[in-house]
DNA sequence: CTGAAAGCGCTAACAC
DNA sequence: GTGTTAGCGCTTTCAG
């Protein structure tokens, strides 16, 4: 395999007839001072040449790498989940667009023991990070408090933990399904809540509580069950919740996923949604639209909070802010999988 | 924000008495000539300083930037797709585990059309690259063909094209379909297959008719339909073969997400699978084994295929071997979706 | 056994 | 306007 040749400024400067520095400052734009002629000169040989300078050593130079993590909690196919890849396209997009490049990193224990999630800083592998799908179990995050490392989690955050974050206001969202589902007429309702390691899980869990109690409701600890945030569990879990309360009306369930497995099993067992039983998700990922029935669900902005998030790490990465706390409004969209009690 | 302060070589050298040199033989191990007293001397201070040598320094010097790129073909949510996300994390945790950082980048049309591909390997960014849901219309892989850039596509090939790949055997794949359905009795045997432009449709095509004609059956143009390797299309699909020949007994879809499509399709027209109508997929991808009923499928090993080619590329991009044509193996798994026609 | 010095490719003071 | 030079952090001859 014949291997490149390498052309470097050297090649360039030779045969355009100028030094080093011309030919950098043209490249950079540095050439307020450069003549129109060698400007010329110069460009015409780099694209003869097909000079491209080097990575390495730009960045040595500047002491920055143009590269930015993303650092995927190790779940089994975390890279096959609709969730991460609507952040992970979002953050990409928007990182691509300011000339960055996007490091792929599983957080598995490993990774976290040789503290790669140092390292990837300190031998300047990356300029920035943006952690996914993190949780309380996520202990190596303490490291990064200190915020001399360009850090921020996305979608979620620590409480407690001094630590950037961009993310969707779960609270809101559990607050927006009590008074819609009440609003409904519904009064025993249940919950069907994600993994308590998750912090937006107990937001969206406040958030229901406190929205249900304002429309004089509870949440009785036998109305709400773990979902673990997938299909089969939010299957498992609604048969269970029909099972312990059989005149229950209405379901809400803490992700998009957990309501359509909900939504099969509640078929399963001969109930209709939403005749019989209502289904609010939450998320609104694609798949929320083109389920049977089209699931009703809260609209966290996903895209743009990837976006957001990256904009703001390239922030902190640039020096211009100290620190970023967001949360971002979300808002419910009704389909067909909700409708009054019987 | 305090920033890192960046501890050197240099600072490793003047805290334990050492040069530069002897410092990075300790390193590196090349240390068959250093005193036992001093390699423990540097080691001691690398400890309490915390030195991780840089990225880009090393890189620029062995001219390596130990990264490899997955480029992926531009789709909507492509970082969302179970098929992707297996590849992804299978060469992601080949590439880990042989100390390689993995670049994400998305085959969006600018991206081509400014020639990024090959910006990727001539700035340094990577030294290697593993080309993801390859199509016939991918023309901007023929600058590979050259073979002076480690470049690798991934379960696929260009018929024609010299290019590097490792793919499952998906003529072997549609023979194998078509020997097990006529074993048990088909003959109306209908294909719903994926996007032409895929050379590996075309191949599970050859495969099975060549494979229906071996026993003595036909697959007429009236009995395939494109199934555009969604869910939704494997539905439409289905529906139409169902509508134009209503003894179909058994379908073939070239992956498992129209087979899932086309089972709802099947089960909404008032038929049984697999009383009324047999399904066999292709893939075996988590879900394949949980949908109603269980999907017979081809197995494709997707995660070995994923293995396999980064540990063939890092094979190419250390000069070891000057070209990769692998094809592996598939195999039927049989689940409750297929059975003997009524 | 250890160190001085060159050089990877680039940028940016600082001359001229 | 343009060129010389030092230096980013590291590895690697080559001397001692």
């Amino acid at each position: 395999m014949p291997r490149r040749k390498g052309i470097s400024i050297k090649d360039v400067a030779r045969e355009s007839q100028a030094s080093l520095t011309t030919v950098s400052l043209v490249l950079n734009n540095r050439d307020g001072r450069i003549s129109p002629a060698t400007r010329e000169r110069v460009l015409k040989t780099v694209d003869r040449l097909g000079y491209r300078p080097s990575r390495l050593a730009q960045g040595l130079q500047a002491q920055r790498s143009g590269c930015l993590a993303i650092l995927v909690r190790q779940l089994r196919h975390a890279f096959a989940d609709v969730y991460f890849g609507e952040l992970i396209s979002a953050i990409h997009d928007f990182a691509s667009g300011a000339g960055y490049k996007i490091l792929l990193e599983v957080a598995h224990p490993d990774f976290i023991q040789r503290r790669q999630h140092l390292e990837l800083f300190d031998r300047h592998f990356v300029d920035g990070l943006l952690a996914l799908g993190v949780t309380t179990f996520d202990e190596y995050l303490a490291d990064f408090e200190d915020g001399s490392r360009a850090v921020l989690i996305v979608n979620n955050y620590l409480s407690g933990k001094k630590l950037n974050h961009v993310k969707c206001d779960y609270h809101q969202a559990g607050w927006i399904a009590a008074e819609y589902l009440s609003r409904l007429g519904h009064r025993n309702i249940g919950l069907i809540h994600g993994a308590p390691e998750v912090q937006t899980t107990s937001d969206l869990r406040s958030g229901f509580e406190e929205g249900l109690t304002a429309a004089g409701i509870s949440l009785p600890k036998h109305r709400t069950a773990d979902g673990l945030y997938t299909e089969e569990g939010g299957a498992t879990a609604a048969a269970e919740l029909i099972q312990r309360e059989r005149d229950l009306t209405a379901i809400l369930a803490g992700n998009d996923k957990m309501a359509i497995g909900a939504m099969s099993a509640i078929k399963a067992l001969g109930r209709r949604v939403p005749e019989d039983i209502s289904v609010l998700g939450c998320d609104d990922l694609r798949g929320a639209e083109f389920c049977d029935p089209p699931l009703t669900t809260i609209h966290t902005p996903l895209y743009e909070v990837g976006q957001r998030a990256c904009e703001r790490l390239l922030a902190l990465v640039e020096g211009k802010v100290e620190t970023v706390e967001e949360t971002q409004p979300v808002s419910l969209i009704v389909r067909k999988s909700t409708a009054p009690p019987k």
